[in-house]
RNA sequence: UUUAAUAAUUCUUCG
C-alpha cells in the first residue's frame, strides 16, 4: 500500500490529478484498501492544482469508506480551503477536527494561520498563535514565518522585527524564509536601510543570502524608489555567484517603472532575456506596461500589451487596469472605456481596481456624473464592492470640483459601512 | 535517508 500512495503522490505533484484518480479507483482491483494516506493524498493533490470542490469531494468519500480522517487530512483540507479563498470553510474544517477528537498540532495551527494571513486578518492570525501556545503546542520555525510575513503584509516593521526577536528568544534559528520575510516586511514599510540591515545580518549568522533575500531587497529599493540601489543589489547576486531568476527582473523592472526611469526598465527587460534567457511573463509585461503608463507613454504601453499578445501571454485584468490607467494618466477617458468594455467582452471580471483606476480617471477629467455612473454600474452588474480606495478617490474627484457638501455626505458614508476615511 | 499536510521575494487604483 506505501507504494502505491507514493505512485499516487508522484501522480498527483506531476499534476496528474487524472491519473492519480484512476489509479485510486483500481486500489480494490490490487486487493488494496485506501488507507487514511491515500485519502490524504488525494485531498491534498486536488487542493493544490485548485480543484477544492474535488477536494471535498475527496473528503466526504474518505468518510463514505469509515476511513478515519487524521491531522493530515484536516491539514491538507485546511489548506485546500486556504488556497480557494475559503476562510470560513477553514475554519470550519479545523473546527470539526476538534470534535473528530483529532488533536490539532503545529502544522494544522500553521496551516489555518496562513489562511488567516492571506484573508488579511492579521489578529486572528497572532491570536491563533496564542491560542495554540495556551493549548501546548509550540511554535516552530514556520509558525514564526508565517506571523513575520503577516507583520509584512500589514506594514508593520517593528511587529516584524519583534517577532523575530521572539523567535530568537525561543532559541530558534531563523531560516531563509525568515530572513526573506523579514527583507520583505522593510520592504513594505518603505525602511530599505532596515532591508540592508537584515541582509547583514544573515551573512554574518552564517546564513549565505539567497535569491529570495536578494528579490525582496531589490523591492525594498524600488519601493522607496531608490533605483540604483537596486541595481547595486543585482550586482551584489551577481558578485555572490548566484542566478538572478524572474522575480529579480520583474523586481528591477518594477523598480524603474515607480521612478519613472522607462528606459532603464527596457534595459533590464534586456538582461533578463538575451542574457539569461528569462521569458517575460505576466509580471514583466504588466509592469512595463504599468511604467510606461505611468510615465505618460501610453502608444508605448499599448506597444508593449500587443508585444504581450504575440508572445502568447494572456493580458489579465491588472493588464487592462494598467492600461486603463495609463489613458487616465493622458486624460483619453474614451479610450479608458473602450478598453473596459473590450475586458468584458473578452469575459475578464472587471475588479475594484478597475473601478478605482476608472473613478481616478474620471476624476482627472472632472466628470463627476460619470464617475457615479460607473459606481452604480460595477456595484450592479459586476458585483463589485467598493472599497476604502473608491471612496477616497470619489471624495477627491468631489474635492477637486467643488462640491464639499457632496464630499462631506460621502465621507459619512463611508463610516456608515465601515470603512475608516484616511 | 521521505506513502500524505503548513511559511517567504516581482504586476494594477486613491493618499
Amino acid at each position: 500500500i506505501r507504494h502505491y500512495n507514493a505512485l499516487l503522490d508522484a501522480l498527483g505533484k506531476a499534476n496528474r490529478l487524472d491519473d492519480a484518480e484512476s489509479l485510486f479507483c483500481e486500489f480494490e482491483k490490487y486487493g488494496l484498501a485506501h488507507d487514511v494516506a491515500s485519502h490524504s493524498i488525494m485531498i491534498s493533490a486536488n487542493g493544490k492544482s485548485g480543484r477544492i470542490d474535488d477536494a471535498e469531494r475527496c473528503f466526504r468519500r474518505m468518510k463514505s469508506e469509515n476511513v478515519k480522517p487524521n491531522a493530515f487530512t484536516y491539514s491538507a483540507l485546511i489548506e485546500a480551503f486556504g488556497r480557494a479563498g475559503r476562510l470560513q470553510k477553514a475554519e470550519e474544517t479545523f473546527r470539526s477536527m476538534i470534535e473528530d477528537g483529532v488533536v490539532p498540532n503545529v502544522v494544522a495551527y500553521n496551516a489555518l494561520i496562513k489562511v488567516y494571513v492571506k484573508r488579511g486578518k492579521i489578529e486572528k492570525a497572532f491570536k491563533l498563535s496564542e491560542e495554540m501556545t495556551k493549548n501546548g503546542r509550540v511554535p516552530d520555525v514556520i509558525t514564526y514565518g508565517t506571523l513575520i510575513d503577516a507583520c509584512a503584509k500589514a506594514r508593520d516593521v517593528e511587529k516584524a522585527f519583534s517577532v523575530f526577536n521572539e523567535l530568537k528568544k525561543h532559541q530558534i534559528k531563523p531560516n531563509r524564509v525568515c530572513y526573506a520575510s523579514l527583507i520583505d516586511a522593510c520592504a513594505k514599510g518603505k525602511q530599505p536601510e532596515r532591508g540592508f540591515e537584515v541582509l547583514q545580518l544573515m551573512k554574518i549568522s552564517n546564513t549565505p543570502p539567497d535569491i529570495f533575500a536578494y528579490n525582496a531587497l531589490i523591492d525594498a529599493c524600488g519601493r522607496a524608489k531608490m533605483v540604483n540601489r537596486a541595481f547595486e543589489v543585482y550586482d551584489e547576486i551577481l558578485i555572490a555567484g548566484l542566478i538572478p531568476d524572474r522575480v529579480t527582473f520583474n523586481a528591477l523592472i518594477s523598480a524603474c517603472g515607480r521612478a519613472r526611469e522607462v528606459n532603464k526598465a527596457f534595459e533590464a527587460l534586456d538582461i533578463m532575456i538575451n542574457k539569461y534567457g528569462h521569458e517575460a511573463d505576466r509580471h514583466t509585461y504588466n509592469s512595463l506596461i504599468d511604467a510606461c503608463g505611468k510615465s505618460e507613454k501610453m502608444m508605448k504601453a499599448f506597444e508593449i500589451y500587443n508585444r504581450m499578445i504575440k508572445n502568447g501571454v494572456r493580458p489579465c485584468v491588472v493588464t487592462y487596469n494598467a492600461l486603463i490607467d495609463a489613458c487616465g494618466r493622458v486624460r483619453n477617458i474614451n479610450l479608458a472605456y473602450e478598453l473596459f468594455n473590450k475586458m468584458r467582452k473578452e469575459k475578464i471580471k472587471p475588479d475594484v481596481y478597475t473601478l478605482n483606476t476608472l473613478i481616478a480617471v474620471c476624476g482627472r477629467c472632472g466628470d463627476v456624473e460619470k464617475a457615479f455612473n460607473i459606481l452604480k454600474l460595477m456595484i450592479e452588474e459586476e458585483n463589485v464592492r467598493p472599497d476604502e480606495v473608491t471612496y477616497n478617490t470619489l471624495i477627491d474627484t468631489l474635492g477637486k470640483k467643488g462640491c464639499l457638501d457632496k464630499a462631506w455626505k460621502l465621507l459619512q458614508d463611508m463610516r456608515n459601512i465601515g470603512l475608516k476615511p484616511t
